[in-house]
RNA sequence: CGCGAGAUAGAGCAGCGGUAGCUCGUCGGGCUCAUAACCCGAAGGUCACAGGUUCGAUCCCUGUUCUCGCUACCA
């Protein structure tokens, strides 16, 4: 089907802390990514996001903090609204779902339901805190778990041995928000028939999106589908949230997976009086981008609550990625393990781009990554800064250089197989990009963008303009293959600035600044054309498009990542400290000493096979200041180990002594020799460094521990 | 437990029946216009493991292991 109308949604983010890189490479940057390239094709696009606002944890820390579920909706709200302003997620409405357009739209739609008769009612027992006068959600009811008896598992799962329980398998149920005893109470709430919808289901998802959704969508909703759906509560007991639109319905809201993705809907109506295009026109494409953990909801529940309704346009397609871990580690927000968006920008201003191209590049499309600071360094050093940055560095400098800061003339009499192919891989490129992007493929699109930085690079190379500008004098003439050089790498470059706008917008605007365009250059329709820039066109001195992170600052977010960690295990959360009064603290730590590393088991430990060794030669690795190659008697062998202690010691004063080595690290090339091992030192506050090793002679090869 | 997704060079990914590819890193060389950059070349993989189908399997089938998810309002 030809679309007319795009409908753009990223997943409403929760408004009780700041968003994370992981919720940007998620679904963020993905959909802008998206946006930008339809609104460059001059296609009709909405894209909506909003905070979502309501559900229990909300309330829960509200009262935590003692202030109201708005006071913490409100704030994080700002802070995330401003993360993504900043980090260019061109949203056309950012809105939030405590508004009153949402609180109207989501009851209506509740409303119609109901009074077609869609909901069952079921009446059951649950537990109830007396004191803070709620309904308590199973997470929020802590006792003994029957089967490995920790005390504190919780009421839908132990995390000690991990069962899947329910609050009536605990013993001594108790309430997580108060000490009060938990009393039994009815409760009357409202069920979606997810059952009756699965035929349905089936057929649209199993039969008409099995190859157009990816892999990890479409297996997730089959296997829901596979196992039978189950009526889910649409309603909860809670004052916070959109009250439930019906008589004999006091303090109770709408399931906050009810009324989520209705926000979609409202923030369009608050966009546009033209919402119900987008909503209820055949030909919109309605596209949804979230994470893993939201597809249920999207595909299943979400859809079939507007087949309930009716007159609704159902997605084309869920892009769902997975997820994205950091240093190895799974995102936690409660941990604090996270890179926050806020304070990337607080540490990188000016640098959005870069975090925009580390994400893309890295991309969780098809499994979980690892986000790594040396990653994210050497990413931006060795392909944005090396190959697209300098690429366009590179061009406008000889062009002042050798072509008087103008852009010079095309002579097509001394055109070449290599100019010809140039201009072919611009329009190669384009369409890949295309391709990739129609297919949500944007980790693809983006190596095609480089890709095409890095044949141009080739190309210069290749055609030496500055070895040619030597031989001009002599031969004029062959000025002409220098203009035609550059001339090809300017158009080039604005060629890349379209390309790029919508991965890196803020390049591409800086691009454009540089060449003196107007950004309705940008318009993708332009890319292709090789007669963008003007000849004689005079442009701007270049200014360089990124710079390179220096180790320091990895090192920095490294350690900051660490003490983050550690502020949030230490046991200082008790109920009487807030997160504000704990947020100071940070800098009391004691700066001379390294912070402790996380806590290992035995087991750890035990992997490391410790050994003792003697230096018998020792000699300077050459073309390196820091190595000293040592050869090391460990009894049982003689091996080889480098060690970057040269600044330190001289070989021959530590032939002789004892060591203490690593025996079993892997063995690691530096410099083209083989290391099979490290030895330990010990470093002191001036940096000087110690042998750790035994105060006495020990036997070569005697295990440590 | 069951179900889904993933497991391919040091890292990140393609390939999905016919001699294993790309980017980065590493190593060697070249060049100098450029952000010590760029260009050329090389090394590096028993394609998680074990069976099976096939003339032939990384690719199909079966089983196993590991990771993540499906449960909790973390994308």
């Amino acid at each position: 089907m030809e679309f007319k109308r795009h409908l753009v949604t990223a997943a409403l983010p929760y408004a009780n802390g700041p968003v994370h890189i992981g919720h940007l490479a998620g679904c963020y940057l993905p959909a802008d990514i998206y946006v930008r390239y339809l609104r460059a094709q001059k296609r009709d696009v909405k894209f909506v996001c909003g905070s979502d606002e309501h559900g229990v944890p909300i309330t829960i820390r509200a009262m935590k903090e003692g202030i109201t579920p708005q006071d913490v909706v409100d704030k994080y709200n700002a802070i995330i609204r401003d993360s993504f302003a900043d980090m260019g997620i061109s949203f056309d409405i950012y809105s939030r779902t405590s508004n009153k357009t949402h609180h109207e739209t989501a009851q209506a739609f509740f409303r119609k339901l109901y009074d077609n008769g869609v909901f069952e009612e079921r009446e059951s027992e649950q537990y109830y805190d007396a004191e803070k006068n709620t309904f308590l959600a199973d997470r929020y009811i802590i006792g003994t778990c029957p089967v490995c008896s920790n005390e504190n598992a919780y009421g839908d799962q132990c995390e000690k041995c991990g069962s899947t329980l329910s609050p009536e398998q605990l013993i001594n149920p108790r309430s997580a928000l108060s000490s009060a005893p938990l009393v039994k109470k009815k409760t009357k709430h409202w069920y979606f028939p997810l059952d009756k919808y699965e035929p349905w289901l089936k057929e649209w998802i199993s039969e008409g999106k099995k190859d157009q959704w990816k892999p990890n969508v479409y297996g997730q909703c089959k296997s829901w589908l596979d196992s039978g759906l189950q009526p889910r509560a649409m309603t909860r007991d809670s004052n916070w949230g959109v009250p439930v639109p019906i008589e004999g319905a006091d303090g109770k809201v709408l399931y906050v997976w009810f009324d989520a993705p209705i926000g979609y809907i409202s923030a369009t109506k608050e966009l546009t009086t033209q919402w119900a295009d987008y909503w209820c026109q055949e030909d919109t494409k309605l596209v949804h981008f979230i994470g893993k953990d939201n597809i249920v909801f999207h595909c299943i529940i979400f859809p079939s609550m507007l087949k309930a309704h009716g007159g609704f346009v159902l997605p084309d397609n869920v892009p769902a990625n997975e997820f994205l871990n950091i240093e190895g580690q799974k995102v936690s927000t409660s941990r604090n393990w996270a890179v926050w968006v806020d304070e990337y920008l607080k540490d990188f201003p000016g640098q959005q781009d870069v975090l925009r191209y580390v994400l893309c590049a890295n991309a969780p499309e098809s499994k979980d990554n690892d986000f790594t600071w040396k990653d994210f360094q050497d990413r931006t050093n060795n392909e944005l800064v090396s190959v697209f940055g300098n690429f366009v560095n590179r061009a406008f400098v000889l062009m002042h250089k050798l072509c008087g800061g103008r852009v010079p003339a095309l002579h097509t009499d001394v055109m070449d197989d290599a100019d010809r192919a140039l201009i072919a891989e611009i329009s190669n490129t384009k369409n890949s990009i295309e391709q990739c992007l129609e297919n949500y493929r944007f980790r693809d699109g983006l190596f095609e963008v480089i890709d095409l930085a890095r044949k141009a690079n080739k190309y210069m190379q290749d055609k030496e303009p500055w070895i040619v500008a030597k031989a001009v004098a002599a031969e004029p003439e062959k000025q002409k293959l220098i203009d035609n050089c550059l001339h090809l790498c300017l158009q080039l470059t604005a060629n890349l600035a379209i390309l790029a706008n919508p991965f890196l917008p803020h390049t591409a605007q800086k691009m454009c600044y540089m060449m003196k365009v107007v950004d309705r250059m940008l318009e993708w329709e332009n890319a292709g054309r090789t007669d963008l820039l003007k000849v004689s066109y005079p442009l701007r001195a270049p200014e360089l498009l990124f710079r390179k992170v220096e180790d320091a600052e990895v090192a920095a977010q490294v350690e900051k990542l660490h003490n983050n960690l550690k502020k949030a295990t230490t046991p200082v959360m008790d109920n009487n400290t807030t997160p504000q009064q704990e947020a100071p603290a940070t800098e009391a730590e004691n700066p001379q000493y390294q912070p402790q590393k996380p806590e290992i088991t035995i087991d750890d430990f035990m992997k490391i096979d410790l050994r003792v060794a003697t230096i018998v030669k020792a000699q300077k690795v050459e073309k390196a200041d820091k190595l000293l190659q040592l050869e090391l008697d460990l009894g049982y062998e003689t091996r080889t180990v480098l060690s970057g202690i040269a600044m330190h010691f001289k070989p021959e004063d530590i032939v002789g002594k004892q060591v203490t080595v690593v025996a079993n690290l892997a063995p690691r090339k530096m410099r083209g020799i083989e290391s099979k091992g490290m030895i330990l030192m010990a470093q002191n506050a001036d940096g000087g460094l110690v042998f750790a090793a035994p105060v006495v002679p020990a036997d070569n090869g005697g295990e440590v521990r």
